[in-house]
DNA sequence: TTGGCAGTTCGCATGAGATGCAAATAAGGT
DNA sequence: ACCTTATTTGCATCTCATGCGAACTGCCAA
């Protein structure tokens, strides 16, 4: 996600209109890296604006995501999980406390994918992968 | 997930009982790669055996899942999608009809992971990796 | 600086997915 | 056949998310 700075230039651009609430998500957001759900945003933005509301939240979170600025991941955990870093990445979810680390992964070009159907394994025009790691974070492997 | 008949026996001999409902499941689920909803289950299952409950559908799958005879996948459309493809395997999504598909993968292991604080990298104790590629499928691809 | 259009905020209603609960029912060992 | 215990079912409830409209405000234009 671009600087709130630039995020202010982009959306004047596009017509939007830089509000208060939108200046303090950009904040929030920017170089976040709890991947936060709506509400948990929606929590630390009341301390600081008490009185903005989630419907603002959400509809910010999507039209930033509709912008490109973030990315959004259901992990089984209910809610939706937003992410600033939109470059090329994958998760590492602990099972225990549901903490969420941004990882960069080498050789995903170098995997080698098959079907059950051997025909159709190259039918399949694939746009993106996505890779979710699963285990126990540092803190939670002591704990057990 | 094992056969209908290997089923019976299994939920016998944890004390569980062996209904219609549950058999109706167990044959609509076995060798289905449809990767359907709870929901989807339900209309099916409906047809066959009109005034079954989806709550009853519900429950079943926890019980399936629970034992390990089904995997249970957050993908981003809403709800939850049951698998009963418990070996090692990862998915295709259609971003258009949201068709899933099994597919194998070959090189998960070579897989190298590194952290932006490298640091921590080998603290993460990976458990089980999913991997979810998106793109068009055949149908879709077409007809874009 | 001021006026006013168009985009926003906010609260409430609504909807989807999923689970809790208790009464009625049925499986299956004895 | 009987009786204990698990199950089914319908309804209420909960969470996450979005639709909607009235009141409000950013910000461009005059």
């Amino acid at each position: 996600m671009r600087t709130p700075a630039e995020l202010t230039t982009a959306f004047r651009s596009l017509g939007l209109k830089v509000t208060p609430q939108r200046q303090l998500l950009f904040r929030l957001l920017h170089d976040n890296t709890s991947h936060p759900t709506a509400e948990a945003l929606f929590e630390v933005a009341s301390a600081q604006m008490p009185g903005i509301s989630l419907r603002t939240v959400y509809q910010t979170l999507t039209d930033l995501a509709g912008m490109g600025e973030l990315q959004s991941f259901a992990f089984g955990g209910g809610a939706i999980r937003f992410d600033p870093n939109v470059g090329a990445h994958h998760h590492q979810v602990c099972v225990s406390c549901d903490e969420i680390s941004d990882v960069y992964v080498d050789g995903v070009d170098q995997l080698n994918v098959s079907l059950q159907n051997e025909s159709d394994a190259h039918s399949f025009a694939v746009a993106s992968t996505d890779i979710v790691f699963r285990g126990r974070c540092v803190r939670c492997a002591h704990t057990v």
